[in-house]
DNA sequence: TTGAAAGCGATACCAC
DNA sequence: GTGGTATCGCTTTCAA
């Protein structure tokens, strides 16, 4: 192993002075600094992690919790992940992941056994019990999502409410009456997590402002719970002709008992889809998205560790204004024929 | 900070004895053990990572490479993520994620700065760059995946080769007679990520063996492009009547199209896919598939790396045989009219 | 602008 | 069965 000693000498100065030229915390001579760099560029020195974590308390290693369920939306957590990871790789930061099941006692331990500097939570419930670990635990905390209580914690995430009224505003303004909620899986509501009933909120508030009829139903991720969620869905509302699919895991299911259905997207009915953008082009019809912005919220949350770390407090919930983009899934109301009206 | 001495204060013991009790390296006294044991849990005591690494030259670390890119498939990584962690944390390990796109330098710098005590690597490609860099590394390493030269790594993958066989054999069975493939995208294939052609080899050796005529065509993400995969497909082969989908990402978007074109499945096509065998039951129709066994090979390959730091050498690549589960996509072959076959 | 040396908090060897 | 202590590789204070 080649060690800043081993560097020194090949350098011929102090060990002190290649952890000055590394850190750059105090000047140094251009000349020793050419012979220093040259000798780490030759010997291929690496500075041992622990050995720095020791001896500053600091990791440079970002902690990352993610949620493993199955019934979750896995492009919206990769992607996630992927952004973090480039964006504290950027920083010059590593990445720890730490899987949600294992509950507080790994944020304890990650935290107390020193193997991150900061923490990042997605997922966050209502009343999650984690929060008040990470507020007992001295080290800076960012979560994505709101829970009922922040308690001083940094949180950022999508405008939930304002991203249900833009959906219905949107649909709307395209002379919808009736509009439907397709949710995220029952067991989202059941544990609280925040996002759902934001934006419920948001979908039903603006209904009254619009003047639109709506109806909303959680939905799991089988192509059956789909087909009996769009069964009740129409039941309840047989004039529906605009659908808000909150649940990027069934959007295709959506789709396809759609078209099983014989109504054609969006001639019969229109789709607004909440999902990463990414996911707009892969299905029978273009959507119409409000996106769920994950390369800006991972971007987001790891600068504002670092901004923490680096000692500056800044007690915020920053809540990301939604953005809608209309594609081919929406459209213009269709006027139904005389029949269907009064049958 | 609770360090090793104030457990070893509190309890009246020496701080090696602490180490001991923790470590389980030497035999203790019941009562020193209790005495110890209470205090820690009292103090709540977490070994500092870094301290820990610095002294034993073991960071209980596991460094995982992944693949960020678009056009894969995310619920395999994502699974495979997920079986890697639990396995590493049930072993008293966690996991330090790094990102595809840092190349081979990252890990160098991974092993040279002694963040992790192994490593594992997912989508390796037939030359990639990266396993000369592994080779040269002191470190155990697993690769998911078969390169070209494993040059003495430990590998394990599904046999994709038997794989393919079974997806043929299975419809041939069932009467096919002409089968296509939906491949991986053409990327996969362009960057000789082994598992598509190991496939595509079982595909065309199992179709000769078994009488079968047979195409293939690689295929991109977006729904533009299953489509005209697909068309193409069908015009080499009106006659088609059997699908294997080896391509995740574009499952809905394939049996979409399907419907759009009034193909019934399994009435008029059968389809195979392969995938997590999660992915069966989200669809218009319950999948027959051969299963990517996403939790075998995370368990398989973190046992395989604490193997190898234990000190047992296995230079073995090791293929798990894959598993077909008949569900409802598949079904006898349906005679086709009389006037489809000479028209 | 540079160097010497005292820690950081564990582990593991050597004694007893 | 237990204790003392050198050691790991780096950062940072103090001194020059």
């Amino acid at each position: 192993m080649v060690t800043i000693t081993d560097v020194a000498n090949a350098a011929g100065v102090a060990p002190s002075t290649v952890s000055y030229v590394i850190s750059g915390k105090r000047s140094i001579s251009p000349k020793t600094r050419r012979l220093v760099e040259e000798s780490i560029r030759k010997l291929g020195y690496h500075p041992h992690a622990g050995a720095r974590a020791l001896a500053s308390s600091r990791t440079n290693v970002l902690a990352l919790v993610i949620p493993l369920r199955a019934d979750q939306n896995v492009t919206v957590v990769m992607e996630f992940v992927a952004s973090v990871a480039l964006t504290a790789r950027a920083h010059r930061h590593d990445l720890l992941l730490i899987t949600q099941d294992e509950g507080p006692a790994a944020l304890q331990r990650v935290a107390s056994s020193a193997l991150a500097d900061a923490l990042i939570m997605m997922d966050v419930e209502a009343d999650d019990p984690r929060v008040p670990m990470l507020v007992a635990l001295d080290r800076p905390a960012v979560l994505i999502g709101v829970p009922t209580a922040p308690t001083g914690l940094t949180c950022v995430d999508l405008d939930f409410t304002a991203a249900g009224s833009e959906c219905v505003s949107h649909l709307a303004k395209l002379g919808h009456r009736a509009i439907a909620l397709v949710g995220p899986s029952p067991a989202v509501y059941q544990r609280g997590t925040s996002y759902a009933t934001r934006f419920l909120w948001g979908f039903e508030a603006s209904a009254a402002d619009c003047g639109v009829r709506v109806s909303s139903r959680p939905c799991a991720h089988s192509y059956d719970a789909v087909s009996a969620c769009l069964d009740e869905l129409f039941e309840s509302d047989p004039a529906l002709t605009g659908l808000v699919v909150h649940n990027e895991a069934v959007l295709s299911a959506v789709l396809a008992d759609l078209g099983r259905r014989g109504r054609r997207i969006p001639a019969d009915i229109s789709v607004v889809a909440v999902c990463p953008d990414s996911m707009a082009e892969n299905h029978l019809v273009s959507l119409t998205t409000v996106a769920i912005p994950t390369g800006d919220l991972g971007t987001i949350a790891v600068e504002m560790s670092l901004e923490r770390l680096a000692g500056r407090v800044l007690t915020e919930t920053r809540l990301i204004a939604p953005k809608l983009t209309v594609r081919g899934s929406t459209a213009l109301v269709n006027p139904r024929p005389f029949s269907e009206y009064f049958r």
